[in-house]
DNA sequence: GTAACTCGGATATTCAAGGTCCGATATAAT
DNA sequence: ATTATATCGGACCTTGAATATCCGAGTTAC
């Protein structure tokens, strides 16, 4: 139940892994593919949308890639799902305007009210977290190995 | 995101129907499916499974039908989607035990932890909502129209 | 110019959810 | 007893979203 996208999953290592580089230190989509073990077209896929939404930021062309761009201690979870899984609540019906025929059943359907105030709290549980709490802490006590993908854009 | 599975809510419809009868009174799949334009087949096996789990109980035979077996307010929410939607965290691996390799990336995956956290809180936040939250209330000030369906167990 | 990137779309594959069908069994009314 | 109406339980098909793959185009550093 309330199973996330594998992309949500994706991106979350790639914003933590972002996150733990020097600021103006640029990661490219390959080298986060590499190091994790991650699906490279997928997770490039993740990242134009990650920057699409302003919370990274890329640099094309050679020795280019991705920078963290807003800080994470200020993207909530709520925000950072509607971004990778799209606007959908518990049921398709709660995010549409209440007077929209949101499905074949709502006419008779005797717990819409329910649902959508369920999709409001849910929404609201998830807006008490911040990102920061998936990236800010430490889990292995040594640094990522980065090996050859080490480098810097201003040096 | 986080969508619920369509039985789910055709289960909560159900139970609501049901706690809206007299006790002693039962009502059949069909005429749930009827009333609320539910498909029939998939409503039968959602009926089941929740007899499975003891919230309702079965009359078989003609005349038989469903009825409440549990107070909808000592079902919690969290119970009630493991039930239905089986027993899946937002990652695969947050409800494996820590030493099983629970998915390809575990070994690199540095937000496993947080996976797991995220996990725990959302389950403390569901199972702090009950069942009759969602069947309590009325919605429609009028009744449900049960027109033929209307019959009495025990009279 | 070339290599290493991002960018963006088109397309294939995979898998679970949703839905259908049918046969067996149990009970009540006639 | 027969019939009608139920639950029960499995097999099966369909569909759509998630996932993955592929390819071409545009940018920039060297
Ligand atoms: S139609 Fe909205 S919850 Fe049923
Ligand atoms: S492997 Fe468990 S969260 Fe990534």
């Amino acid at each position: 139940m309330l199973k996330l996208n594998r992309t949500t999953e994706y991106g979350l290592i790639a914003l933590r892994h972002l996150s733990q580089r020097q600021a103006g230190d640029a990661s490219s989509a390959r080298e986060i593919a590499d190091v994790y073990g991650l699906p490279f077209d997928i997770l490039a896929k993740t990242l134009q949308r990650l920057k699409e939404s302003g919370i990274i930021q890329s640099a094309q062309g050679a020795r280019g890639g991705y920078m963290l761009r807003r800080p994470l201690d200020q993207v909530t979870l709520a925000e950072f799902l509607e971004l990778m899984e799209g606007a959908n609540g518990v049921v398709a019906c709660a995010e549409k305007p209440e007077h929209e025929t949101a499905c074949e059943f709502q006419s008779k359907c005797q717990i819409h009210g329910m649902m959508r105030g369920l999709n409001t709290r849910l929404k609201a549980f998830l807006s008490g977290i911040r990102l920061s709490e998936f990236t800010a802490e430490k889990i292995s006590p040594e640094p990522i190995q980065l090996e050859n993908f080490s480098r810097q854009v201003n040096s």
